[in-house]
DNA sequence: TAAAGTAGTTAATATAATTAACCAAATATT
DNA sequence: AATATTTGGTTAATTATATTAACTACTTTA
């Protein structure tokens, strides 16, 4: 009845993130950071993990003098997300 | 731009719970262990996370010599239920 | 009456999320 | 030109959550 929820994205910040990235080409962590008021430390843990399950990519370079961090989204990550939709779809609205 | 995720709910063994609870007007502990397939120490605990919130009512009595645990939403579970879809939509549709 | 099943609970453990403190460099202030 | 502040992060420690393993209490069946 219930499939089991995607455990990378069933965490408020790293669905806030996945889901930012869903909607723009790129984003950068002051980006990622301003839109979800999260904190600095919290947002480069939940990237570290979205990147490892694959679901981002992670580019660090400089710009203006000043690290950039540059995310977007991989395939992988927006099938992912795509599929958590779905499920989640069966837990709110049950009576499909 | 992303509302907090009610945390009560935002656990899948919960929601589950909730998600079942909202189609019936009552569940038991049995069904709730048959339909969720989670373990019975799992369940017990959150379903006594969801009663001290207050979205749930537990009645304990005996049925044919057995314990029975009878459960059903209350209306500040439904309420929260509804306002945690309505919240993940802002999620799962960040194009609105 | 001993073994197995029902219906749970609780304590311990494992996992995850969050925060506080830190680092390195850039820019602004006195 | 020192020093304070800001930017853009990371890491270690803490806190919170979820899960499981072991247990309780009783019932039914062999």
């Amino acid at each position: 009845m219930f499939n089991d929820l995607d455990p990378i994205l069933h965490s408020q910040l790293r669905l806030s993130i996945v889901s930012i990235l869903i909607t723009v080409e790129e984003a950068n962590f002051s980006f990622i950071k301003d839109t979800t008021k999260a904190a600095a430390g919290n947002i480069s843990i939940q990237i570290n993990k979205l990147q490892e399950a694959g679901y981002i990519n992670v580019e660090k370079t400089f710009k203006n003098n000043y690290p950039n961090t540059a995310i977007s989204i991989t395939n992988k990550g927006r099938e992912a997300f795509e599929e958590y939709v779905k499920s989640l779809q069966k837990y709110i609205y049950p009576q499909k």
